[in-house]
DNA sequence: CCTTGACTTCGAGTGCACTCTAAGCCGTAG
DNA sequence: CTACGGCTTAGAGTGCACTCGAAGTCAAGG
């Protein structure tokens, strides 16, 4: 499997679940996934019009989740947004939660317990593994609705009403 | 498996695909699509709470697809709604469309075509057919984030930043 | 008869997650 | 020097999918 740099890491996770079974829980390598969060090569600063070009998230959207607490930016001395390690993997993880249709507002309390540091592991842990349960619950649902559309597809041809 | 009829739609899919196989194209018998579109039973006419009570859809959102012509709903002589096997069909259709993340602009693009008869049902199919794929990309990527977050809580217990 | 409660309509309001605008600053290429 | 493109800010605007409110109608129960 091959990476490329030029890839977002939208469709850089893409390529690595493709590559995957599709079994609900499948292996990740620590290796894999470091790679997915922090392409190797890209450990500098960044300024945000390639943060976006490598997430895939628009320079707006990346400056409304830093207004909203999301993510903390350092400036250079003109003032402009410079991202470095951190707060690029701040980025792509928040990217994931979204794509898994955790809400904002949710993000945000995630990361408040980031902030508040180590005492909130324990909750921090319980939050996720909810979260992972709702994911699993919208898996089957999709499943359900997919299977519902293919029979349409195979039986009625689209045809029958409604 | 026993599909009560106290039930919304919603959770009588939920119970069918929990009895499936975790494959990605469960298969599904005639009865049981058909038991999961019209309890048997209710293939008379019905107010809108029993709609809403059945679909899990509320009585406002019901009223809202009417108004925007996803659904056809014939009256009583004092102007109340009457839903009929038909109308009843076709809301869980819907939800079932929404379920999988169909935009109502696209449901209601899909149910223009049915309306407009059988001329388009290569079109319906088609439609369908992309959205299928729609789908699948979502559980890609839902599947994704799942071993993401999965890969996060086993690894690092909630607690390597971010 | 009167009240109750479920229904009706129309239009306005809500919450979410962006997405864009306008006005202005800064560093480099020509 | 100047024009340009990309960045900055605060705040307003957008689109979606509901969701609700207000005012009124109607049938059944006490």
């Amino acid at each position: 499997m091959t990476l490329s740099m030029t890839m977002t890491t939208t469709e850089r996770l893409r390529s690595l679940v493709d590559t995957l079974e599709a079994s609900e829980l499948p292996e990740l390598s620590e290796e894999l996934v470091c790679s997915l969060n922090l392409p190797a090569g890209l450990v500098e600063e960044l300024p945000i019009a390639e943060v976006a070009a490598l997430t895939g998230v628009s320079a707006h959207t990346l400056r409304y989740y830093e207004r909203i607490g999301l993510v903390d930016v350092a400036r250079d001395a003109a003032g402009r947004r410079v991202y470095d390690s951190q707060a690029l993997a701040r980025v792509v993880f928040v990217t994931r939660l979204r794509m898994s249709d955790m809400s904002i507002r949710d993000i945000s309390h995630y990361i408040g317990l980031v902030r508040q540091g180590s005492s909130t592991v324990p909750e921090r842990l319980a939050f996720l593994q909810a979260h992972r349960e709702a994911i699993r619950q919208r898996l089957r649902d999709l499943n359900g609705a997919l299977a519902v559309i293919d029979y349409k597809i195979t039986t009625y041809g689209g045809y029958c009403e409604p």
